[in-house]
DNA sequence: GCCCTTTCTTGACCTGTGTCAACGCGGCCC
DNA sequence: GGGCCGCGTTGACACAGGTCAAGAAAGGGC
């Protein structure tokens, strides 16, 4: 698989406070931490962009010099290993934030799935805005805090468990985080391709395809569709995920 | 196994700045970001405790009223599943912090691995401290970030490769810890057992044995004793481990 | 609507690692 | 010093999941 090429975003806007008060992550992000004279001042120094499906945000080793709040859809990021294998560290969505790092250079590659709207910071001008307005660090500490939890989620999800208990769970965050952001919790939506979710998993994709039909047989979920999966069974698929 | 009883601290402090002073771990946790004055304090609130090995300094689910800085020995933080299988989350050494977590109760039991000193805060008092000085919280979300990287490292070695990269990779992130903070590189000392690198790896405890004696017939490593590894030869153990 | 490409599913086979079991070693306590 | 117990090593074997391959179903572009 060739290295993609960087894609420009198809949309760059700059743009005043309005549009940040009808933004649907504000209150998920590091935003919600401020008042709306303090927004306004952080607005003047975002950028939003608009990304489409496959577009690249950044490549691994790409000086690090942007953050990105994720305001809409559905942003993966991975790291590809020496030997052509690929590790999927996360999906981010609405409210999620990019550039927790203590290195120079991005650790992963960002890429939009099936599209992405993201609103940008250099990371000088976030730290001098973090300078003069302290919640923001705050909140930002907090968001720092959630991802770590999510992270050791992901590690505990990948240490312990066959194929079929890690799909399980993955299913199961899924549908939490889609609560999370005030989405609807059951037929959970799969933005990603299998081939994500294995490398998101460690597994090989037709695993993953093999363990949907088992779970399907199993009657703990209904494949609707594709990217549409119904949870029929909650309790035993939350059961069966922390294995049995 | 049964749960381990809780173990009281085999001994408490308080104490004043001038422990703080001579604190060998300062310059790597948070107390490094501040004057002598500021120190002192933070110093009131801390409370020092020491723990032989295989004391629980909490238990996974105890409500999460304190934070710790290790400052001397090893901590292993772990978490156990439904089907008895355990995953340790990770190794924590002196410098390192313990506290990052959105959620109420620990999401993790925090044991010493063969002896360990640490530092504690009440989340209050820590709260407190860092709304009067905010280069506390801008140094702990800099030791968030430094966290997430490594719980990055870790998904990225237990997704991707054989158990042998896997333990390849952990001998070297060891190895680099080790001298990160002033000590030697290369004989690696492993103050855990095979058990814990196992449920670190996600691999079973035999496997974890019988890859040192793969790594060592294949002239990467010498195994000079149970806890003493001397890599041989540092440039193959690394491409190895990141897959060849 | 139709074609072409990408993604997904299913099958057959094989290998790496988990499991079970036996044994060796070393440290600790009496 | 001797015995015991926890920890580590090694072997035999089975099976989950990786790999390779063929074909079906979606999806996008014209």
């Amino acid at each position: 698989m060739a290295k993609p090429a960087r894609t420009s975003p198809s949309a760059t806007f700059s743009f005043d406070v309005s549009r940040c008060l009808i933004c649907s992550a504000k209150n998920l992000n590091m935003c919600g931490a401020l008042e709306q004279d303090e927004l306004a001042k952080l607005s003047g120094l975002a950028r939003c962009e608009s990304f489409s499906s496959g577009d690249v945000l950044f490549h691994e080793g790409d000086p690090a010099t942007t953050v990105y709040n994720i305001t809409d859809g559905a942003v993966r990021l991975s790291t590809m290993l020496k030997n052509g294998r690929r590790q999927v560290i996360g999906f981010l969505f609405s409210g999620d934030f990019i550039g927790f790092s203590d290195r120079d250079a991005y650790p992963w590659t960002a890429e939009a799935v099936r599209g992405a709207k993201v609103c940008r910071f250099t990371r000088p001008d976030l730290a001098k805005a973090a300078k003069e307005l302290p919640k923001i660090e705050h909140r930002l500490l907090e968001m720092a805090s959630a991802d770590l939890s999510a992270a050791q989620d992901h590690i505990t999800m990948l240490g312990q468990g066959s194929a079929a208990e890690k799909l399980s769970a993955f299913l199961l965050m899924l549908s939490r985080k889609a609560a999370d952001r005030g989405g609807t919790a059951n037929p959970v939506h799969l933005p990603m391709t299998r081939e994500d979710i294995a490398d998101y998993l460690g597994l090989a994709f037709e695993t993953v395809s093999r363990c949907f039909a088992r779970l399907e047989g199993a009657g703990l979920i209904s494949v609707e569709s594709l990217r549409i999966i119904r949870i029929t069974n909650f309790d035993a698929l939350a059961e069966f995920s922390d294995s049995e």
